[in-house]
DNA sequence: GATGAATGAGCCTTCATTCAT
DNA sequence: GATGAATGAAGGCTCATTCAT
């Protein structure tokens, strides 16, 4: 009932359209014509237009955190670990680049949530920040990571992590601004045993 | 005409409002009884609400970038510049803490624009980029900083910065803050002569 | 689409409210509420008070200026046509009292107009006066009527005609205000061949 | 006090205003500009538009309908009587121009009145009528008019003085006009005594 | 008396949501 | 289940009017 490929196509339309406007530009007309359905059939899959723009958000910074999870448990060393992650960051949104303007758009308004919606994505918000200070902290113990604020330095990292994806391509791949972000982050965690 | 006074009073109260709810959740009518005037006097100094809306975002973003411009001038030294830079963007928000969500939100839209307001912020927030790139490049050219990107990596800063700014309070002080963004982010471009 | 009924029945609606109002006097409420819908279906019918305004006009004009032109083919004799159009004008109005005082405001602005809608009106008037010229002149060259300003001449006509329709009814039917109407209008233009 | 000068400044800029636009259309701050006054002196010589409106069409008709009467005293015989009517309305709408579209239009609404400022109106052109209709009676009675329906035939003198002066300026200058509505009306009302 | 910034009631218009087909 | 015309609450904006200067 109510074809799950028909609320995904809603979905993917509404996406493109939340990236584009802000959410009072965005009219559930306009998502009903680019998902070729009619605008009461938006509300057979989604209570209200709050909610369907939620479920843009949390569909992605769910599959995002899924990813982000298996990414972690499929390294030991640390370091693999946190490639691991922040390639799986990049990688989502290159494949997803309509979610991105969208997700950093509601993070910037995380935490002023009085919305159960908005609540709710902190929460999601929060967890993708404690897998990375989870690793941080492991790497920390293993004399890996220099790390005294793990949730702020996992913080500042994701922070790196956007703006190295808002950066305008200038043609680098996936892979090059991976490595751009890590070495970045990396040399300033590493512990330089080298240096006397 | 019109004072001001009045204006820069309703300003103050449009900044609190816009930064706790989106655009479309705050009326004219709150900003008009927050600001203590008549819901006619706001469109005697600002011609509709995206208006308003904008000219709380640029009176906030010019500002900031006075004082960037500003910092840079007043060090020569690389490390100081940037430290200055880091300092004015932190002790920025520290005072007006209500314009950081703000600008964060709308940095998520940036180049999105179709407006003549957007493009108008977009040009500013480059502008900033671009302040803290020319320390960057004049830093690597006397050999104090590696960099490859400078543009890309300005930005990285500014991401760190804000990431920082958007940790919850842990009890730190501006200056703590800016070693913090400092150090993480030095640690990465300084060169590190001593390791062989 | 959105039955034409529907047009219809707010086009009545509001003829009857602009014929006793002012513009600004007759609110969009005002005329849902008469045409039994709700405000925002005018909206799917006109795009604003504007063009509902004029559209009530131009349905009127074009219905008349339609039946003024089958009345004028409908005779060859100069004065049969001549009393088949007035009888169409008294007629119609007999019909429709409802859009007689409103065409008769729009009438007095009638170039006046910086809007389209102004224009559009007024061409449609020219139209008129242009088929009633059209009559005078071959009735002129018939040698049945004297007429030296045949444009002016169908205006006083038109001029004619309004004032015995704005004469407070006295008991006067359609057929007894056409005999005033062309015989004042008749013995002036007609050619007293009696007179030496 | 309030210096009537300044009184008949801002019922000029009105009239000047009302002329071209609709009522809504005319702000009070247009008014004022155009008048040379501030806003807050509208009100000092008018308690609210509505007034003002008013008292510009009323001070119109109140110096035509003087003229007009003056007209008809300074004659006995009724064609003259006619003529001198005929041409003080001319004339007066020749040095007022402003003043005709605005009475046009108010002349399409009389009798829709139910505010006082509308009864007082249409009792000002009653008068008018009346004063038109009495010559007519007069001349009637001196055997020199065939008239049945006075107040319509005078009704109908008057559409045919609006309609001539409607009537974009062919060159025509005053007495030209004045000839033409006389004459289209007279061979109609005139008792044609020499036709056998 | 004159001024024009401030006021706020009021209206046009929009658009999320409903529901008969 | 899908549709889209109809709904009407809500809100941006206007502008007549006021009143402190």
């Amino acid at each position: 009932m109510k074809s799950p490929d028909r609320r995904a196509q809603i979905l993917a339309a509404a996406a493109r359209l939340f990236e584009q406007r802000r959410f009072d530009e965005v009219l559930m007309e306009d998502i009903a014509k680019a998902a070729r359905v009619a605008k009461g059939t938006l509300y057979s899959h989604f209570s209200d237009k709050e909610e369907l723009y939620f479920d843009v958000v949390f569909g992605a910074i769910c599959r995002l955190n899924a990813q982000l999870v298996q990414e972690a448990a499929e390294a030991t060393d640390p370091a693999d670990q946190l490639r691991g992650m922040i390639h799986a960051i990049v990688a989502f949104f290159a494949d997803n680049r309509v979610f991105f303007r969208l997700m950093a758009a509601e993070d910037a308004r995380s935490a002023t949530g009085r919305s159960d919606h908005r609540r709710r994505w902190t929460r999601q918000r929060h967890e993708q920040t404690h897998a990375i200070a989870e690793v941080l902290e492991a790497g920390a113990e293993a004399g890996v990571f220099r790390i005294r604020h793990a949730n702020m330095q996992a913080e500042i990292l994701r922070g790196m992590v956007r703006s190295v994806l808002m950066s305008p391509a200038e043609g680098l791949g996936v892979d090059e601004r991976v490595d751009i972000i890590l070495k970045s982050f990396l040399e300033g965690v590493h512990n330089p045993s080298t240096s006397p």
